[in-house]
RNA sequence: GGGGCCGUCGUUCAGCUGGUUAGGACGCCAGAUUGUCAAUCUGGAGGUCGCGGGUUCAAAUCCCGUCGGCCCCGCCA
């Protein structure tokens, strides 16, 4: 094999004459004839090769032999396109390589997806063939971020004298929080390992031990049901600081985020962040991480309500609850169906109802529960809604209704695309390399799965599988 | 543990009020083709309709079960 001197996305105009090797996958072949197209693909871009029977037949020929995503090491010259043919959706698209020799070191069966960020493909197939769904672009520069953002975590955090300290993956099952995944120890039978579901215990130690400063980009492990953002084993930045107050460990953080974001997206978060206090966040947005990309706060409408006349907002304000509402801006339009399904939903949540009401545009109250409420009152206790408006009230336990609103919000916020969604993925598994399936197995692997009757005489256990 | 959606050529979808030679697009194969880059033109191959059972003269289509994927609730710092 001859070895690469080039990568196929880096090839420019500065190379014209020269003589290069690239090594990559055969992406896309356009026939013509006399004239072959092939465009050439490795981890930095494509570059199209051109085999031309004038210039050498017998290379012309072999190019007939090349399929898509077989492997090949093409030897030629770099040539400039004519004006007419440049591409100029190419950074490559100013050149292209005419071949004097081609070897295909390994062939491939078609594969069953086209290798592109569009390819239409279920998540299932991608999973089967991820060797393949790497491939894609896409996938490559999800990687590379997550490459980049650790980098950058650990520059940082280096600067700040931070040490890199590894802690244990066999370690001990804690009685509290999330279910362990367990390891038998054959050195000590009838006993477990557990894989930590965060080094926690470790970095507190290291903290009595002098280290100072720790940190560790750690795998942790959860034997829970999974969501489409929750794997059981995901990857956490790990800190710990000695002699610290608590305004230097939020700054360091900040400065941390503003770095990889820098370092890694090439985008300049303003600074300071903004600060709030647990209650808050949990009474203004219904959530310790709200969500602020947009606004639609909570408001709190527990005075107004403990004086009206409506039963379910009197008791949930008079009896120790609250009552807060949502303004959905311009939502008057909103018809009675989707508005009975977001209460549906806020059952789903845990409420007993969302009540709800629309401002007419001459300023009317219009609802079923219109005739229990005092316009003026109303006005008076949430002048933010508007003529035109939706609003949406939560009623009972203080807990329940931050729950519920926050959630709904949530909703709501996607549903009128209040957030900018965009270049986000559809999945969590999208940004590991090798994901597990809901069912927390390992599509290439099969893990987990049985083991011989040997290895568990070892570890003197036996299984009891009956329901 | 519970609820929901989905499963049809390699891929992605249509067909699902039961009766069709199960269809389109892309991909694939063959031929043509000197400038394409979503190449084009002509022709062709390709499906146990996830699996099992049932209803029926007849099932991709209806019913039951099962397997698999995803989403959500519970759970989860």
């Amino acid at each position: 094999m001859k070895v690469r001197t080039h990568r196929c996305g880096e090839l420019t105009k500065a190379a014209v004459g020269q003589t290069v090797v690239l090594n990559g996958w055969v992406q896309k072949r356009r026939d013509h004839g006399t004239v072959m197209f092939i465009d050439l693909r490795d981890r930095t871009g494509i570059t199209q090769v051109v085999f031309n029977a004038e210039r050498n037949a017998v290379v012309h020929q072999a190019s007939h032999s090349l399929r898509s995503e077989c492997v090949v090491s093409v030897t030629g010259q770099v040539m400039a396109r004519p004006d007419e043919s440049k591409n100029p959706n190419l950074p490559t698209g100013e050149i292209e390589v005419f071949v004097d020799a081609v070897e295909i070191l390994n062939e491939s069966k078609t594969p069953p997806f086209v290798i592109e960020d569009d390819a239409e493909v279920t998540e299932s197939v991608r999973l089967k063939y991820r060797y393949l769904d790497l491939r894609r672009p896409k996938m490559q520069r999800l990687l590379t971020i997550r490459h980049d953002i650790m980098q950058a975590v650990r520059g940082f955090l280096n600067a700040e004298r931070f040490l890199e300290v590894e802690t244990p993956i066999l370690t001990k099952s804690t009685p509290e929080g999330a279910r362990d995944y367990l390891v038998p120890s054959r050195v000590n039978p009838g006993q477990f390992y557990a894989l930590p579901q965060s080094p926690q215990l470790f970095k507190q130690v290291l903290m009595v031990s002098g280290v100072d400063r720790y940190y560790q980009i750690a795998r942790c492990f959860r034997d829970e049901d999974l969501r489409n953002d929750r794997q059981p084993e995901f990857t956490q930045i790990d800190a710990e600081l000695s002699f610290a107050d608590r305004e230097q460990v939020m700054s360091l953080m900040e400065q941390m985020i503003v770095t990889v974001f820098r370092d890694a997206g090439g985008v300049q978060l303003p600074t300071p962040f903004p600060r709030m206090t647990y209650a808050e966040a949990v009474g203004r947005y219904g959530s310790d991480k709200p969500d602020l990309r947009f606004d639609m706060p909570l408001y709190d409408v527990t005075a107004f309500a403990a004086a009206s006349e409506f039963k379910v907002f009197k008791e949930a304000a008079t009896k120790g609850g609250i009552v807060k509402a949502l303004i959905v801006k311009g939502g008057a339009a909103t018809p009675r169906s989707r508005i009975d399904a977001l209460g549906e939903m806020a059952k789903g949540f845990g409420a007993k109802g969302l009540a709800w009401l629309k401002i007419t545009p001459e300023g009317q109250l219009e609802s079923v529960i219109a005739k229990f409420l005092d316009v003026k009152a109303f006005t008076a206790a949430l002048p933010e809604a508007k003529p035109g408006d939706l609003v949406l009230f939560g009623a009972d336990k203080t807990a329940i209704v931050h729950d519920v609103l926050g959630r709904i919000r949530l909703l709501l916020g996607e549903e009128l695309k209040l957030i900018d969604t965009t270049g986000n993925t559809e999945s969590i598994r999208d940004v590991i390399a090798f994901p597990k399936t809901q069912r927390a197995q390992c599509p290439l692997t099969d893990a987990p799965s049985t083991v011989s009757a040997e290895q568990l005489k070892e570890l003197r256990i036996k299984l009891d599988l009956v329901e």
